[in-house]
DNA sequence: TGTTCATATCGAGGTACTCCGAAACAGCGG
DNA sequence: CCGCTGTTTCGGAGTACCTCGATATGAACA
């Protein structure tokens, strides 16, 4: 009668739109989604800053920078601010935690 | 910039709910998860009937009735009609597909 | 045919999500 | 310190989700 993790739930949560999944996936490779150019910072690092986000999404600003956040509260990704930029980057070791998650529950 | 598959947004949207996942979790082990004495047909084989999910979950009838049709319409489950009872399964075939499509999205 | 039981669908109240523009905050450069 | 730029937070309008009770359908059975 136990409930399920309320981390995988979250996290499903934010999956469970079209838009912040695609934000994920183009996040798996930054440099063939995002411009080198103006990269601030190496996007391995660091990953991309949220106006390329923005820019490649077409949604308004603060919209792009919820769903970011939200995908921050849920764990997938990590933000990292250098200067006035903020870099969000996959959690590949949450991610796979939550992937091994939904294998067991489900 | 193509969007991802609709299909596994439609799954990931009826997974992010902890009841609905739970359910989804119980069908895994029928045959522990609910009572066997009440069983009219092979749990193995179609199911379990909404009577008994919904006892188990404790929600209202007409609730679980149309989480279970949600999870139908995502795939997640089959619907197999015995008299007046409807037994639910899962199915696994189109669960391993998604989760694999989300390995690959994701 | 009428009743009863299992399930599905409908309608509704409350809450959460989606998306926006406006405003606040934070680092710079002058 | 001021203004500029990148980002976050706030307030709001529209839509979808959660959950229920009431009602409708469908199958069995007297």
């Amino acid at each position: 009668m136990i409930a399920p993790d309320p981390d995988l739930v979250r996290a499903l949560r934010a999956l469970a739109n079209p838009i912040r999944l695609q934000l994920l996936s183009w996040l798996r490779e930054p440099e063939r989604h995002f411009p080198l150019e103006g990269a601030i910072a190496d996007p391995a690092e660091v990953g991309v800053c949220v106006s390329h986000i923005q820019t490649k999404a077409g949604l308004a600003q603060s919209t792009v920078s919820a769903y970011l956040a939200e995908l921050q509260r849920a764990g997938l990704v990590q933000a990292t601010r250098v200067g006035k930029w903020t870099h969000y980057k996959r959690d590949e070791r949450r991610i796979a935690q939550i992937v091994a998650a939904l294998g067991r529950t489900l």
